[in-house]
This record gives structure tokens, C-alpha cells and sequence, in this order.
DNA sequence: GTTAGCACTCACATATCACGAGTGCTAATC
DNA sequence: GATTAGCACTCGTGATATGTGAGTGCTAAC
């Protein structure tokens, strides 16, 4: 087991290489931490604790860096808890919660001010559209070949879908539109199949062929909106993080966020039902072997959906990236249900 | 005056420094090119070149590479003419006139595209909004709370802003948006002022305090048009760039590129007339003391107005960046002018 | 159990050196 | 007179040696 004074030294030299980027000596820890005890005795500790997998030292005569497994012990009971200020929570609730209206726009939004505030990289999915309830929809006729088609949910997310249709005229898209809202309303979007819309054929007698036209057209927009979009932001502040300053290192890591399968993949590890950290190698993924990844997911309507994942260092401020995200997610599954619309 | 062959072992030496970014020496361009002339010949047309000030050696034993005059001469006369492959043209249209709507969707692509095709860092502004004229309008009703009004312009743009508007009904919305739409069709967005809105209140007596509740919202939501908005694409080719990979210069770039006034101050030196192209210094940015610029323009209606920028280093191909920057604008003239819709 | 003291280690910075790519100049050649 | 071969010279680069110091582990004293 390990000791209390031992617990109190790993977490004063996990702070103090968050701080500095720096192999940790024992002479800066019993110099700029009040523990009371000398060089030679944290020194001793030092060793136990590098025997114990905590630490490891980099070349023989080098100060210690935590080792994954001392991340881990320190993220699950040592870290500093944090809240973020007022002002930044003004900030976030004014960015959020006004002038944006499409779900689109929101992620991009969350996404940008976590990665400002964390100096980190932050990627946003946003929720998948067709799980929630038609609340209004129409079509508006652009120009001759083109027509826009506008859904709008339950939960006040707009997704606005190009079709191509020719010759229509605005006054008999209205009609259309009203029909198909009337019958699929409150209907999930992925639940709206041909079958209903076939059914709504019948109340749309009068426009037999445009409508004929129009249910393979519809099918295929409406399929479009399950792919999983993610917003990715930040990514220049690899640049100032040390660990990357190589600048093989960034490159590595810029190719590994311009792949959006890879991303995908990653976000499909992402645990639904609480804050997680993943250090190093807990990641499983070689190119983010010296970073760690905080997820979250946010809520619509009740079921989780939107998910939120920061990547940076390992040495980064665990205590304020957990209670950004934390705000984030609490402010969006509110954005998305609905409560604050 | 600069001889015939001085042009031609100019111009083999920037061709060779483009390729390799390295000092080019004499013996390089005997051997790698057939000029015909021997290594010591070229030594004594490259020091008259330098004294003429096309080249520069950055250390007395190393070769020569270009001055900023000597890529001056080389874009304006020496430059190798380019022209992109139809496979390149079919994925340009099928990318910029499919399954695009907003105005916004449409820069971003294009920027996206350039950057992917000239692997260098490109910035797409889109066509000021407000000079198109009005063919489509609707009111949506979102939440209890927030009402989305869409706009249509006779080039097939869609703008979509959110209302703060409680307690409408959406039957009240569409009688509402008829009527504008009848009075303000052909209207350009920017002479839709509180005069024309007011004009038709006359012809919505039923809906009088609504109409009053709304014309200031509209104001001031149409107020928000005439922003410029830049999509910059292509960041991270920086670090792929030799010349930017001490991770500082990177850094300095990118912190630049995020400053969106810089970009703005920098998009107002944009020829609207013609393709340009600056060079380190002529630029007169000093972080973009090593970069070349190409900036173009494309046309809404005849008028110009939506402005192309590619940012590389001196060192780019000039010619091929060009011919990508060119039909990428005629592109997306055509498309903002409606030819293609 | 704690701490002072000390010999030891090793990355990093600095100085030194050899190499070679490239030059300018001179003299021979076409 | 233009071109080219030849050669001494320059100087950045990369390799090698050297010194410094932060930090360690261990021992002995407290």
C-alpha cells in the first residue's frame, strides 16, 4: 500500500510537472512544497514510489515524471477540484444559449469555447437528429431546380436539407408541406419511412405526381441525417503545448485529427453515462500515447446523444478541463431538451 | 537589361529552389538542366544576376536563391502555365453545385478545396448578402420562445436567422411572411429598411401589435448581414512547409491566422479585378515576410464581391495555385450568379 | 525514522575540428 | 571575346571531445 506522506509527494510532484514540463527533483519539491521534511527522506520516497510504478526517471541522474499509473491514481483522488467563474459561465451561457439556432452551429459554438478555454483540442458531436420529434417542417422553393426542405424538432434544432426538384411553385410546396406536417408530427424523424409518407399520398390527391416524385427524394435527405457530424477545435494550440513542439510530433497528431475515421472511432469508445479520462496508453491508440482524453456526453431529452471530448497532454490541468466540460455538457443537454429555448 | 540566358538560368534556378529548398548552386543547374553551358559559366551570370538583385546568397559559400525581385520576375514572366485535369474540374463541380445550399456551406467547401488541392493555407469570403436581391421568405416557428426566418435571394442563397418572438402561432407566421414577402420580392436585402416594412403594415391591420413587436427584430436582424464572413482552410499544410517548421514561425502563423482583424485588414488589399499575387515583402505584413500571396475575387451578378486568398511560402507553385485559384472563382461565379441552379 | 554528506551518473551545452559544397578568380581554350 | 577548366578560399554543417551541474543512491550520523 501506499502511505499518506507518499500520496501527498506524488501529487505534489504531478503538480509541479504539470507546471513546469520539467523532470521533478527532490530538492524543488522540499523547497516549494511545505511538507515538512527533507530533501534526502522525499528522495527515499521518491524510490518506493518509482518501485511502485508511480513515477519513472528518464535517464538515471534526472528528477521523476509521473508514469500512467501515477496520472491515474492522481486524476481518480488527488486532483484539485476547480470551478470555473461566474464571468466564464456568462460567457458560455451568452454564446450558447442566444443567436444560434441551428444544431450545427451549437456544436461548432461548444466545441470553439471549450478549446479556448482549456488551450487544448476539443471535438463536439452533436445529437443525432433523427431520434428526436418532427415540430415543424417546410419546404421553400429556392430556385427552379431547387427546393429547400426545413425540419425543425421538438428540441428546436433545425436541419435544413437541399432537394432537387424542377418545376415547382411555392404555393403548392405549402400545401405539401402542411399535409406532410399534419400527418408526421410528433413522429420521430427516423421513424418517418415511406410507409407514412406513403400513407399521406392519399390526403394529396390533387398533386399525384409531384408528390410521386418527391417520396424518393425525401427518403434520401431524411437518410443523409444519421451520419455522425463532429466538430474539432483548437488545434493550434498543439503548437504551444511543449510535449509537441517537435514539430514531427504535431504533424502527427494534425494527420491523426484531419482523419475522420479515426476520430469516429474514437468517439465510439466514448462512455455515455459519465466524465471519463483515459491516459497514455489506456487510450489504445499509438499517436496519443503521450496525450490524455477527457469525454462527457450531453443529453436530449432525457437519453444521452451529443458527445464532448477533450485531447491534450498528459500534464494538463485535469481539475479545470473536467469542470469546463462538466459546465458544457450540463448547459447543452439543457440547450437540447428544450428547457432554456 | 537581363539577357535571354540570365531568364533562362533565373528561371531554372527558382524552378530547382521550389523543388528543393535548398540554395541552389551552379554546378545543380549544369547538371540538372540542359542550358548547354558549363558550371563556370552560370557562376558568372549568377553573380551578375545578384548583383542585379534576382538572387541572394545567404552565406558566401553556400548557392543562390531567389529575392523577392527575382520571384517578381519569374511570376510576372517565367512561370510555367498550368492547367488542371478534368478529374480535378469534375470533383470541383461536383463538390461546389451538389448538395450545397447556404452560402456559407458554399465558401467553405471552395476553401476546403483549395487548401486540399494547393496543400497551402486559403482563406474564401462569401458575397456580401445584403446587394442580392429577395426572392423567398418564411417564418418558422421553433420554440414558444424563438421564430426562424429564412431568406431566399434570386442567386439561390439562403440565410437563416433566429427571432427572439414569443407567443406566435405559426398560421399567424405565414400570413405574416406572405405579406412581406409580396412587398419586399426583388427588394436588394440592404434596401429593406423600417420605411418598406412599414409600408405594409397597412396591409396586416388584423396583426398590428405583432407587427409592431416585430419590425424593430427584423431590423436589427438584417442590421447583422453585412458582416464579412472568412473561411480559413489549410492551416496545418504549414507544418508540412519547410520553412515553417521550426515550430515558431509555425506558431507565429497560426496565432496571426487566428486573429480574424488581421485577416479582415489583410482581405481589404484584394484586387477585386484580377488575379494578384504578392510577394514577402510587398505584402508589407511582417509575420508574412516569407510568404507569397495569390488573391482573386469572384462576381454576384456581374459586381464583384466574394474574395479568394491563398497563403504559401515564396517558394510555391505559382502556377498551379493559379490555375486552381482561377477556376474555383469562375466556379463560384457561376454559382452565385445562378447560371448553374 | 530522518537527514547531512558525498561520490557518482548522465543529459546538455560548449568548444574544437574535419569535411565538402560552393564560390570567385585566373589562365588556357575555342 | 566568350567559355571553361582549375584551384585556392570560405563557411555552414555535422561529428567528436570536454566540462558543467542537476539529481541521484548510499552511508553514516543524529
Amino acid at each position: 500500500m501506499i502511505s499518506d506522506r507518499q500520496l501527498r509527494i506524488l501529487k505534489a510532484i504531478i503538480n509541479d510537472f504539470i507546471d513546469t514540463a520539467q523532470p521533478v527533483g527532490s530538492r524543488t519539491i522540499s523547497k516549494k512544497y511545505p511538507l515538512g521534511i527533507s530533501s534526502a527522506t522525499i528522495r527515499n520516497e521518491m524510490a518506493d514510489l518509482e518501485e511502485l510504478g508511480y513515477l519513472q526517471q528518464p535517464h538515471t541522474s534526472a528528477g521523476r515524471i509521473p508514469s500512467d499509473l501515477g496520472y491515474r491514481l492522481y486524476v481518480d483522488s488527488l486532483i484539485n477540484p476547480h470551478s470555473i467563474s461566474v464571468e466564464e459561465k456568462e460567457l458560455i451561457q451568452s454564446l450558447l444559449l442566444h443567436k444560434i439556432i441551428e444544431a450545427t452551429d451549437v456544436a461548432n459554438q461548444a466545441s470553439e469555447l471549450i478549446a479556448n478555454f482549456t488551450h487544448l483540442v476539443s471535438i463536439v458531436t452533436i445529437p443525432q437528429f433523427n431520434k428526436c420529434k418532427l415540430a415543424n417542417l417546410k419546404m421553400m422553393k429556392i430556385t427552379d431546380a431547387k427546393v429547400l426542405l426545413i425540419l425543425v424538432t421538438n428540441t428546436g434544432v433545425v436541419k435544413s436539407l437541399q432537394l432537387a426538384l424542377t418545376n415547382t411553385d411555392q404555393f403548392i410546396l405549402d400545401k405539401i408541406s402542411d399535409t406532410l406536417l399534419n400527418s408526421l408530427i410528433g413522429e420521430t424523424i427516423e421513424n418517418i419511412d415511406v410507409r407514412s409518407i406513403l400513407k399521406m399520398k392519399e390526403k394529396l390527391q390533387g398533386f399525384g405526381n409531384i408528390v410521386d416524385y418527391l417520396i424518393p427524394i425525401l427518403r434520401d435527405a431524411l437518410k443523409g441525417l444519421n451520419e455522425t457530424e463532429l466538430y474539432l477545435k483548437g488545434e493550434e494550440n498543439l503548437l504551444t503545448i511543449s510535449e509537441f513542439n517537435d514539430s514531427d510530433k504535431a504533424r502527427q497528431l494534425f494527420n491523426f485529427f484531419k482523419s475522420e475515421e479515426s476520430l469516429l472511432e474514437l468517439l465510439k469508445t466514448v462512455d455515455p453515462n459519465r466524465i471519463s479520462i483515459k491516459i497514455g496508453s489506456e487510450i489504445g491508440i499509438d499517436v496519443l500515447e503521450a496525450c490524455s482524453i477527457i469525454t462527457s456526453s450531453y443529453k436530449v431529452d432525457g437519453k444521452s446523444d451529443g458527445k464532448i471530448l477533450v485531447i491534450g497532454p498528459k500534464r494538463m490541468d485535469y481539475g479545470n478541463v473536467i469542470s469546463i466540460v462538466n459546465y458544457i455538457s450540463n448547459t447543452l443537454s439543457e440547450l437540447f431538451s428544450g428547457i432554456n429555448l
